[in-house]
DNA sequence: TTTTCAATGCGTAAATTTTACACAAAGAAA
DNA sequence: TTTCTTTGTGTAAAATTTACGCATTGAAAA
């Protein structure tokens, strides 16, 4: 990493950043990655700025690896943040001060952030497969439960809302459950799933049968067992047919 | 308007730009606003930069008054575009050339794009209600039928292309017709826009049944006469409920 | 070992929504 | 006056969505 923020931002834009909402699925909850700053107290987003030579897709792809160690998953703008008062939520001036505390004094010297303007996107990963990192700027990295946030940095909060719906819109369109469960799991959890996005209940029969319609998942010849219940079977979803139903889109209608 | 580039860009963002991608409605087709530019021969989608103490979205409304005269239209954001190679399409090193030609020498002092990324807008306007209005850069301002739209500068194909898809997506929850329509309309006009936009027709007596099942429109006493048929009834919006049914969301599910 | 309890697997009937379709009437033009 | 094109209207069939019950499984409790 460079000694100072100039050094960065000669290779990087400076008005435009990008943050990432990443949900994960974990208990029968919706749970979201949130970073704690060093120097300030303070949660937000994982989020950066985009390199001169790199897409601002491949910006998203770079920065939410660097943050949780997976690579290839579900991660897609839903919307750009330009308010002016963007900042006011945390004063930029006074962030500056505490940073320049921990950083050293002359961190920012050279570098004037005068309006950011920061791209959203919604990343959607397997729990289990998430190793939070924290980086040089961070000092811890954890999942929150959605109701459990607290109040963030900047407009975070408001992107959390915004990203939250586009969840529930995209649910609608996309066999989402791929992204947020692990390779195999029961119909009752994948409903749960569902559930849980959309704050609504289901008929388990009807759900079933309406998930199976798509003709993307496939029964395995495996239970899971343990519970104090019958043991229900568990589903993968079949790659290639999935893959097809996400392009051609498919309609989840309850 | 300021005489240099760098006096306009101390009051606005560099690296920020905004395009807005206008649709209007005439003789059942959809039609695109586009300009030429000055100096140099090509034709791009109306767009502009931000202004330090303007909000992205003030800033899509005052562009889009500037350009087409017309006040209180739907403009939303629809895509952020940040390819590295957005420019590719007409080098801009070239274009700068061009330009230094038509406004003079020294015209781009101490200002240098190093990338610009551009948030994509939607408006629907009034066909008959837009006085087109060239400006200091433009030479000239006109509509076109999407079939018709030529190769234009910068990646401005692929953001109408991106636009229309965000307008068949949100036909489908937003009574978008009042965006687009005169004041009084008949049944058979709204159902030509609603088949232009989709591609696809309809069953009159369908449409007709679904529309009004929104109960957001008036049918009045009045007729379209002139026609060599039947004089069809004209309608309107009735804007209370008309809002009410764009807050909730309507589902146009044919 | 037996019983209990909670959750799963499966299929059918009712309700609702969507689609398909035909004929009479209006109005300008021939 | 006739012709031609387009509009206004309602009902039946098809498809989709919703509602719902009972037998079974498997761990835990008795």
């Amino acid at each position: 990493m460079e000694h100072s923020l100039k050094e960065f931002f000669d290779r990087a834009l400076k008005e435009v950043s990008l943050d990432c909402t990443v949900f994960g699925f974990h208990e029968g909850e919706l749970k979201v990655l949130l970073l704690r700053w060093k120097g300030i107290d303070g949660w937000s987003l994982p989020g950066g700025h985009i390199l001169l030579d790199e897409s601002v897709d491949d910006a998203a792809n770079r920065i939410l690896t660097q943050r949780t160690g997976l690579d290839d998953v579900f991660l897609q703008q839903f919307y750009t943040f330009g308010n002016v008062n963007r900042y006011v939520y945390h004063p930029e001036k006074e962030l500056l001060e505490k940073m320049e505390t921990t950083f050293g004094k002359g961190f920012f010297d050279g570098i004037i952030f005068r309006r950011v303007v920061s791209i959203g996107y919604l990343a959607l990963v397997e729990f289990d497969q998430v190793q939070p990192t924290p980086d040089w700027f961070t000092d811890e990295c954890r999942w929150w439960s959605l109701a459990d946030v607290p109040h963030l940095l900047f407009d975070h909060n408001e992107m959390i809302d915004r990203a939250l719906k586009a969840l529930r819109q995209r649910i609608r369109n996309q066999p989402v459950g791929i992204n947020l469960l692990p390779e195999k799991f029961t119909m009752p959890e994948l409903q749960r799933l569902y559930e849980t996005i959309l704050g609504r209940q289901f008929d388990r029969r009807n759900f079933q049968k309406l998930l199976m319609s798509y003709d993307i998942l496939e029964r395995l010849d495996e239970k899971r067992i343990g519970a104090a219940n019958k043991s229900p079977y568990l589903y993968r979803f079949v790659k290639e047919k999935y893959e097809r139903a996400a392009a051609e889109g498919v309609s989840f209608t309850m």
